[in-house]
DNA sequence: CGTTTGATTGAATCGCCTCAAAGTCTGTGG
DNA sequence: CCACAGACTTTGAGGCGATTCAATCAAACG
């Protein structure tokens, strides 16, 4: 069972609309946009966009709120794989078809769908470009990622959680010392592989050091450079 | 310093033909093909596909060999984040129209150019569905590496090096259970987060145990279930 | 106000890293 | 063809850090 757009965009209201991939379609154009996105109803914390297995006809693009997205091997063991904001696209991971992944929505958050024989109709507009700008962008996120998680260092893991969140907040505009966190310790140990106690741990330390402060919702950079340091302790 | 490409690819003659984006593109069309993607000389081990911090105004399709990618740190540390079979594209992690990564070919290579601007005009001869479906893989095939990232276990690390290969190499009909390896083992080691010592050991264990075989430039899968069983040993 | 879920903290274990030395392979020049 | 130099790889012993297991604590929810 999954998620579908129920109706057109309404792009001009969209509180995402600077930061869509169709952000420099012309005004004139737009009423193609709205056509080819199909904006779901309002999903609450906990409504899946997708589950893994499921047949991969489209993808999908925050329109507002936070998701995440996970798998689960066949140890039975969940894994995951990636938290979304508003203009991120969410279940690009497809193989035969099929989604890799499971989306689901942390708070309450709007998606726009889009099918991928409609993905023509905006190539004529011109997008390829935004297109892979984004893609790269995606790419580079990856790998910046990678370097994450190939330190095991457990302080650097989770700096560079908060520096890639922040650096995408302010990719929104949003003030990049906030980082709200929709999402559970247990998710975020999870995702950069570390256990609960660990991470607890960290973040303990880290407020101590006086790095950051952190709420259950939420975590302040105060010192964003030394937070940097901290994400390059290498291993060798 | 970055190879550009010299002249037309050559499709017809492509030992990769039938792997290639394009591979669905019509004979007829084909010349089309040929004048968007400017095929190289033969690089040979050493040789630098492009720079990180150099202007990305294109990427590669790998038509023969195998290449890396890496980065360096502000700390200096290299990090390998890649390595290519024929085929696969380099790249495309791009920040600011500026490569992140290096590339460099591990064995003789020869690889196919694309401009950035000459996109648009594949998209006319239908290739958007193969884009996209390459795209879906390759982020499917960055969870999966996550998934391995995650968990510590070196062994789990290694296996998930081995299957991952195998598995394209398989796409590529190539037999799945002699992996080539042009990279050294401190290449391996950085690429999965281990130290070279331990990747030894557990090349050592894994022999021990009969699951591989290995030589300097090649390892042999010779029992693929017990390998995916050890690829699974997960964290929590 | 009690119950459940989520988060923190503590003590001991296990595995990877570090440092270091020995061993192997490869290409080169004699 | 052999000897040698250099890079690459394997192996050994000890230390450190994240995990594990468990208990305590805090917060959300009915």
């Amino acid at each position: 069972m999954r998620i579908d757009g129920e109706q057109g965009a309404r792009c001009r209201e969209c509180p995402t609309r600077g930061y869509c991939l169709t952000n420099e379609v012309l005004e004139t154009q737009l009423p193609i946009v709205e056509s080819v996105f199909l904006m779901s109803a309002p999903l609450t914390r906990g409504d899946h966009l997708y589950h893994a297995g499921e047949l991969a006809d489209s993808h999908f693009h925050m329109r507002s709120g936070v998701a995440k997205t996970y798998s689960i091997n066949s140890a039975g063991d969940e894994f995951v794989t990636g938290f979304y904001l508003p203009g991120e696209m969410v279940g690009c991971a497809q193989q035969d078809g099929l989604h890799t992944d499971s989306a689901i929505a942390l708070e309450t958050t709007t998606v726009c769908q889009l099918r991928d024989e409609d993905i023509g109709k905006l190539t004529r507009l011109g997008i390829e470009a935004n297109l892979f700008k984004r893609l790269s962008e995606r790419e580079y996120r990856a790998a910046q990622r990678q370097f994450n998680l190939v330190q095991d260092s457990a302080e650097a893991r989770v700096a560079g959680f908060f520096m890639d969140l922040s650096d995408r907040l302010a990719r929104l505009d949003r003030y990049p010392a906030v980082i709200p966190l929709s999402m559970s310790r247990t998710d975020i140990a999870n995702y950069i592989g570390l256990t609960l106690a660990t991470l607890s741990r960290v973040f303990a330390k880290m407020t101590k050091a006086g790095v950051i402060s952190a709420s259950r919702h939420e975590v302040h950079i105060l010192q964003p450079a030394d937070l940097e340091l901290i994400g390059l302790h290498a291993v060798s």
